[in-house]
RNA sequence: GGCGCGUUCGUCUAGCGGCCUAGGACGCCGCCCUCUCAAGGCGGAGACCACGGGUUCAAAUCCCGUACGCGCCA
């Protein structure tokens, strides 16, 4: 068994577009799964799509992962700083030892170079689906004589090396989540371990890495799986010891299909533009697919390195429900202190043009159980500061006729009141109510309609006491008299 | 097409042979609190545990099929 201290999980993203819900619950669980046990969580890019990548998605993918507070101990710093004993973490920049391997394995005839070209490659696969076969590699190229070899190569063919899979016998993954999952050699193929490039596909560049890098757990999507057995023959080959498997279930659309843009964003970075509280999008996060024998909703960060297992991993896969997320993030900025939450909404206030606006914190308290998202935060206060309201037509409609020449007197004995706070306020207005035989439903509603615009907000006379009484007379005063 | 994986309220899930006339959470509905909106409190509707066979005194839980969904190979 190894010991706590030797786990090592790694999170290894193709930079070939912006991190996904998807890829940021495995990055999480990997996280969570290393800081459970006190061990290391590593995260590789995976550059070897030499047409897909681009430094813009390593860029995107880091700036994810950090806004979410997922912390890699080894990895890449920038696009071009690494950091840690396995360097470097970029798998263009570690051709040299796949090549290596992959020579190795060539010398010992685990592996051989193979010349088909796309069209033989299809008219294979055409005949195999004529025939009902599986439509696979055949592997001519296994035996090709070495004149043969010579000719190709005069002629200026280029290759790929595929690995040669046993013909018989079963290879077994160990699954964590699943259990022993059975492959049938026979039907797996003869797969291309390196391009005709030169450079290493997905399934052979992995399995060198997680190696070299000893990796002691290689957690990841259910879509793996399938290539776990052809990457396991890979460990064989070489002599390597194979890490523990653990396949996550995937994450669907709120429909049961594959979660895509059609069900809205998917990006984490979209998440974080919309407002979202990033320590909620991790929670949220973490319960897709892992749960407590207790079904538990809301985690602190170390108890979530605490409770991970996983045990708790779920096999099937799970929807996205964009509601929960959103209750969950409510729930979080509801226990934010009214600063910390101030600097969280910084971004969205600024471009409000509401940062720094005195009484800023004071007005954002007032409101503080009704933020579900950051970016609710100005929009929820920014009539305290605008001078001209955007009235609602319900609003509209209680300061009407019937109610202006009431709200006139009231803001007459309002300007005369010595103390505009809340208590005063209160005291004042009920008793203006009460003289005038008026239910204070009567006199409340069109007076916060009058001061703010709108038929709904913060407690009123604490509304009123943070307007101050310029702008409550003024309002009323405007609001008494439309020009 | 082959292989593989999965299937408990709309959704996330608890459950690992008797405690289940299936528990919690989101959402939905109602009531209470209340100056509005929220938040909070209380309650409700909502799952014949995909279907069909077994095994067992007893199955959501074990086994076998079927269906459906998804993944991988191309």
């Amino acid at each position: 068994m190894t010991t706590p201290s030797q786990i090592r999980t790694r999170f290894a993203p193709s930079p070939t577009g912006y991190l996904h819900i998807g890829g940021a619950r495995t990055a999480l669980f990997n996280w969570l799964f290393a800081r459970h046990h006190g061990g290391t969580f590593v995260l590789r890019i995976e550059d070897t799509d030499e047409v897909r990548s681009t430094h813009d998605s390593v860029d995107a993918i880091l700036n994810s992962l950090r806004w979410l507070g997922i912390h890699w101990d080894e990895g890449p710093e920038t696009l071009e700083k690494d950091r840690g004993p396995y360097a470097p973490y970029f798998q263009m920049k570690r051709l040299d030892s796949y090549r290596a391997f992959a020579r190795k394995l060539l010398e010992e005839g685990r592996a051989y170079p193979c010349y088909c070209t796309k069209e033989e490659l299809e008219e294979m696969r055409r005949l195999a689906q004529l025939e009902k076969r599986p439509p696979r590699y055949d592997g001519r190229c296994r035996k090709l004589a070495d004149e043969k070899r010579r000719e190709f190569e005069a002629a200026g063919k280029k290759a790929v090396l595929r690995f040669r899979m046993p013909d018989e016998g079963a290879t077994t993954v160990p699954d964590l989540i699943r259990g022993n999952v059975q492959f049938e050699n026979a039907l797996l193929q003869d797969f291309v371990i390196m391009k005709a490039s030169n450079v290493p596909t997905y399934n052979f560049a992995c399995v060198i890495d997680d190696h070299a890098m000893e990796i002691s757990h290689v957690i990841r999507g259910d879509e793996h799986l399938s290539n776990t057995p052809s990457q396991l023959q890979i460990y064989k080959a070489l002599g390597f010891e194979p890490p523990a498997f653990a396949h996550l279930s995937m994450i669907l659309g709120p429909d049961g299909a594959k979660l895509s843009k059609r069900h809205g964003a998917t990006s984490v970075l979209e998440y974080r533009d919309q407002g979202y509280y990033p320590k909620a999008l991790r929670n949220y996060l973490a319960l897709l697919g892992w749960a407590t024998a207790e079904s538990q909703e809301l985690f602190g960060e170390e108890e979530l390195f605490r409770k991970f297992s996983i045990e708790g991993c779920q096999k099937s896969p799970a929807s996205f429900d964009p509601a929960k997320l959103l209750w969950m993030d409510g729930e979080y900025l509801r226990k934010l202190p009214t600063p910390e939450l101030l600097d969280a909404a910084k971004p969205f206030l600024e471009k409000a043009e509401l940062w720094g606006k005195p009484g800023l914190e004071k007005v954002a308290a007032l409101e503080r159980e009704k933020y579900k998202l950051l970016s609710d935060v100005p929009k929820l206060l920014d009539f305290f500061y605008k001078d001209d309201l955007d009235w609602t037509e319900k609003a509209k409609r209680l300061v009407g006729d019937g109610s202006r020449g009431m709200l006139g007197d009231l803001a007459a004995e309002l300007s005369k009141l010595d103390s505009f706070t809340a208590k005063p306020l209160e005291d004042t207005i009920r008793g203006f109510c009460a003289a005038r035989s008026l239910k204070t439903s009567q006199v409340f509603h069109p007076l916060r309609a009058a001061v703010s615009g709108r038929t709904e907000g913060p407690s009123l006379f604490d509304m009123l006491e943070a307007l101050g009484r310029e702008k409550v007379i003024e309002r009323l005063r405007k609001a008494v008299h439309p020009n």
